[in-house]
DNA sequence: GGCAAATATACTCTATTACGTATAATATGC
DNA sequence: GCATATTATACGTAATAGAGTATATTTGCC
């Protein structure tokens, strides 16, 4: 499972898909990380101004990490796929 | 060019050292972003109060992008098993 | 060492997150 | 359709990012 987020709402779209996958709610990842349900909801929906430190904790909290790579598509990615 | 990042600061040393490898300074992503040279100072140390807005328009400026993956998601050493 | 370029830090101000708490809106199951 | 679980939104408050501007500090080169 590896999602593309270039944006905000990418990120949050990866994130709900993550934590539905998980069979979680969004107040469980709140008690996980100790951050409301509102904060995860906003998260969720793609907030822009939701902070780095809130992002890290709940992509622990999901076993998720972020991977940084150039956007172009060259032959490296390509093998990815194979 | 893939950099794990799983935290702000792991996030914003792979930024510092893509903007590097581009010879850009960070003035020069202050006006392609239309932030403070301070503000990216402050993404690339690692500030965990850093906004996703700040770091999307930054990921743009270095043509870099996020994947969110799981982190059980092999190692480059794990990989060489298969 | 000394100079210039680049980066880090400082100050005031405004805008906004995230908080606690609570409730409205929306899915989901029976 | 109804009850219930889940998620979105609201309100007041505290904390803080990022702006503008400016300066200190570090880095790199001679």
């Amino acid at each position: 499972m590896k999602q593309l987020a270039r944006t905000p709402k990418q990120l949050g779209a990866a994130l709900r898909r993550r934590r539905r996958n998980l069979g979680l709610r969004q107040g469980d990842i709140g008690n996980m990380t100790n951050l409301r349900q509102a904060t995860i909801s906003a998260l969720e929906n793609g907030e822009p101004g939701t902070r780095l430190r809130t992002l890290t904790h709940v992509l622990a909290a999901l076993d998720l990490e972020l991977v940084v790579r150039e956007r172009s598509s060259g032959s490296k990615e390509m093998e990815d796929l194979f």
